[in-house]
DNA sequence: ACCACTATTGCGGCTCTTTGCGATAAGCAT
DNA sequence: ATGCTTATCGCAAAGAGCCGCAATAGTGGT
């Protein structure tokens, strides 16, 4: 189903500012921030008020369409929904980053879920710790 | 060792606004954010900047003293480094915060060190997902 | 007790993000 | 095409937190 009528069957509407929004999501790779978005679709409409980027990122979220995680000192960041599904492990020395594959992690969600009926999401934050390169600097 | 030595030790100076911060922290149990923690210190002593507060509790966290950990939103919440670490399970749904012991994440801990030579700090973060409750709601 | 050194403070200002509100404009019915 | 309903927008302001700078005040030495 198109992104139109996913906006039309949940009673939203498609403007100017979405279209935009979508289009700059579309353009970025991967891991944007709010704000890299404002700024690139502010470059050509500056009269587009942040706040709008903002508010719609969110409404594109609930249609599914994208999704955030966060990354360390919550910084959040947006990516659409259909890239491949992953970890993220955060370096809190150096701020490095590193993806890691879902399935790694699954066994915890497994056990949450089993001893806990909780759903984890646990792409949703990055793990933040101490990466290979970093912790061999400090033993030295 | 005591705090104060500490302090010296790192080449920092014990002033009166650290000590307050400190005292704050001791009284409050659990999870308290830098607002308010400044806001108990001002009740008091008014002229101290609430930037002094967010400069002291990351020197104390420098120093051990103090770690932060970040829930759903956008607020960090600080608590003294000496009490149970713990992991943290949020709702996004309801929002209800659920604590479960660290040994729990334990084998994700030990898995990306051994894989990726990461030392995770699984309890920095909290585990967003879906709470029992919820989940047999929106299954009804 | 007094000095010198510099860590720390209070203040002003700034960034990023969220929220309330009245104005604007999609989408639907006539 | 015109009007209505109300989702969405732009703007202003607030919230959380950080940073530079000049003034203040711990600390260690005389
Ligand atoms: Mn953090
Ligand atoms: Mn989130
Ligand atoms: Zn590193
Ligand atoms: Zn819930």
């Amino acid at each position: 189903m198109e992104i139109d009528d996913r906006l039309h069957a949940s009673g939203r509407r498609m403007t100017v500012q979405r279209r935009l929004v979508l289009e700059a999501l579309q353009r970025a790779r991967h891991h944007v921030t709010a704000d890299d978005i404002a700024t690139r679709v502010r470059a050509r409409h500056p009269q587009i008020d942040p706040s709008t980027v903002y508010r719609n990122l969110e409404a594109l979220e609930e249609l599914g369409y994208v999704t955030h995680t966060h990354f360390d000192d919550r910084v959040t960041r947006w990516h659409r929904a259909d890239a491949q599904r992953h970890g993220h492990l955060v370096c809190r020395s150096c701020g490095a980053e590193q993806e890691v594959p879902i399935g790694l992690l699954e066994p915890l969600a497994r056990r949450l879920r089993d001893e806990h009926g909780f759903q984890a999401d646990l792409a949703h934050s990055a793990i933040v710790g101490v990466c290979k390169a970093c912790a061999n600097v400090s033993s030295e």
